[in-house]
DNA sequence: GTATTGATCTTCT
DNA sequence: GAAGATCAATACA
């Protein structure tokens, strides 16, 4: 439901500052997993997306549940199914996502990709919970979702 | 209801 | 030693 963008040129990217061992699956082959870990407290999923070499990922910021929804108020405590992903930390705890799934490829099981069911409707706006380059419109969303972390960025 | 702060790890200065 | 692609609990109006 809701995406943010990040390339190599983006202060506000990981791999703005170069190869580290942390950011390492970023700058690896597309279609892959990238987990951080953010304040020290949450994981952050990322899929890779630019070819090998190039530090540039989407980070998954919200989604809708469609399956598993039991499984994922397990795992995160809470009912409303608006709140189980609504978020990069609330959705990596939703799905079980921690380190070990770091470098993962997608197209392996557990994960599939899958092209959309249906034509969607997609918003571009600034992006959220960042310092730099905050102004730039790389965060996508669905219209009129209320899975998305926040409903709007505050104008 | 909004505003502030704690938790706690990796990297950078 | 400080900041950060965050969340949730606490403090205040």
């Amino acid at each position: 439901m809701e995406t943010e963008a990040y390339e190599p040129d983006d202060p506000a990217s990981h791999s703005f500052a170069g190869r580290t061992p942390r950011n390492a699956t970023m700058f690896g082959p597309a279609g892959r997993l990238y987990v951080y870990r953010s304040y020290g407290v949450h994981w952050c999923a990322n899929v890779v997306c630019a070819q090998e070499g190039v530090g540039a990922a989407i980070l998954l910021r919200a989604l809708e549940p469609t399956a598993g929804i039991e499984v994922m108020r397990q795992r995160r405590g809470v009912d409303d199914v608006r709140l189980l992903a609504s978020g990069p930390g609330r959705l990596t705890q939703a799905l079980g996502i921690s380190d070990a799934h770091d470098g993962a490829d997608l197209r392996e099981p557990p994960f599939a990709l899958k092209p959309p069911r249906a034509e969607v409707a997609v918003v571009a706006s600034t992006r959220i919970g960042i310092t730099r380059a905050s102004d730039l419109l790389w965060r996508y969303s669905l219209a009129g979702s209320s899975f998305v972390s926040r409903p709007r960025p505050r104008a």
